[in-house]
DNA sequence: GCAAAAGTGTTAACTGTACACCCATGA
DNA sequence: TCATGGGTGTACAGTTAACACTTTTGC
């Protein structure tokens, strides 16, 4: 549910809508991005969604979810993929707060709504909210300190991790988090924060790099107070053909 | 869309549906069952389609497609897992044929509607399909030999083949398609029907086996032409007890 | 020179894969 | 006695998992 005035609500299917489970990830831990209704009630979890809306009758789901994230983000191509649908008849409006979230929002506040979730990933430092509709509303959250969303959108929240863990250990979609540049560590660190356990530093390195699906750059870190890293780009056309030949596992 | 008159269709939900890709297994090929439009136009398998139903207001979607199984089948407990969410504008109605079949069967043809797809695992034998309302309209047909379908129903039909394939490597629930007692040689054969390839017949045995997750019946097939052979049945408390621990592959 | 993270190889255990023959039954 | 599918073991190759020290930089 986003924040647009009730005026152009008319033309949105009342029964359907899209959500959007957008990770993020700061080199150091796992971000989702939230709203916040900004309701009367004391600031909780409970007051914060995932960004989405109903659907025009005109478009997909898929184009559906990819205007959510162009209204918050102004990125386009952005990495997604479809988690399921939530349809229990009770999923929204179970406390006050999601009813007078709903009041503000929408055309038909008591419609039965079912909605069809997605996960993202996308780059946090490209991440720009757009002051106008979103102002005060949307920020990242650690994945981790989220215990309690509005709706079922903590369900939403979890299968969404479930999802990105599971595909992440057979196709390579972790680089959508990261700079276009990145350390191996950095990519290992993340698998670490997706997959919320160490993994083997030398094990990693040497499976991550038998892919062949990351160009050395021969570029190194500069000003770390450290042995700079080496930086790493995704190689796409690599992957494609790996991917055609088809690959099964990562073995994490 | 199941053949129920349209009476009752107010209080339906007019634009969502559940459709339902209901896997069975004669122990030689794997079936899928479809019902049949009965339109005017030549018989061909555009007129064939998966069950489904628009959804009521007052249900999930569990236990939408749950109906929707039930007035096919007759039988409860059945093996159920939603695939995802379909939702192109132009799903429906692409044809002359789809459109004859929505105007029978729906208050509003013309309606946008989204379905939540669910594949579903049956005994055949046990199915039992209701004179009344599916009478020469419901059959199985051999997966292999299906190339279209109503409506998106053949994307949908493949999404829940891609689902079961995958699924069926990390989890045993290729016993929903088996009799209660089965033979290693059938379960194998399954296994072979269902990944469309070659097993190993003696790494399949010993795979399945070190699972721990069947019970020998010590009973032997009878009338058999050739070494009868041991029979087997899942065994539930071992497979509740592996999941917890978890396992990750069956290795097919 | 010290703190901090980068980078690097080897071994042992395990898992997957390929493969061929004898057995029990009904006809 | 023959045709049919049931049932069994081993060896090799590949993969995973565990593990510790040296290097390069900024301060």
């Amino acid at each position: 549910m986003n924040l647009q005035s009730k005026k152009n609500k008319k033309e949105l299917n009342p029964n359907v809508s899209v959500d959007c489970v957008i990770f993020g990830f700061d080199l150091d831990q796992l971000y989702v991005l939230l709203i916040d209704s900004g309701s009367t009630e004391a600031f909780s979890q409970a007051r914060m969604a995932v960004p989405g809306d109903l659907i025009f009758d005109t478009e997909n789901l898929d184009e559906a979810a990819i205007r959510v994230l162009r209204e918050l983000t102004s990125i386009e191509n952005i990495y997604l993929e479809q988690i399921g649908a939530f349809g229990d008849p009770n999923r929204i409006g179970k406390k006050d707060s999601d009813r007078e979230w709903l009041e503000a929002i929408r055309a038909q506040p008591e419609a039965r709504v079912i909605t069809v979730a997605y996960y993202s990933l996308v780059r946090m430092p490209n991440f720009n909210p757009k002051a106008s509709s979103f102002a005060k509303s949307a920020g990242w959250a650690p994945v981790k300190e989220v215990f309690d969303l509005a709706f079922d959108h903590y369900d939403i929240l979890q299968a969404g991790l479930e999802q990105l863990r599971r595909k992440i250990k057979i196709q390579p979609i972790g680089f959508n988090l990261l700079p276009e540049k990145f350390t191996l560590s950095q990519l290992h660190k993340l698998y670490e924060c997706i997959l919320d356990k160490e993994l083997d530093k030398r094990n990693f390195r040497r499976k991550i790099l038998n892919l062949n699906i990351l160009t050395n750059l021969d570029e190194k870190q500069i000003g770390v107070p450290h042995k700079p890293s080496q930086l790493f780009e995704f190689n796409e056309e690599n992957y494609k053909k790996l991917s055609k030949e088809g690959f099964d596992n990562f073995g994490f």
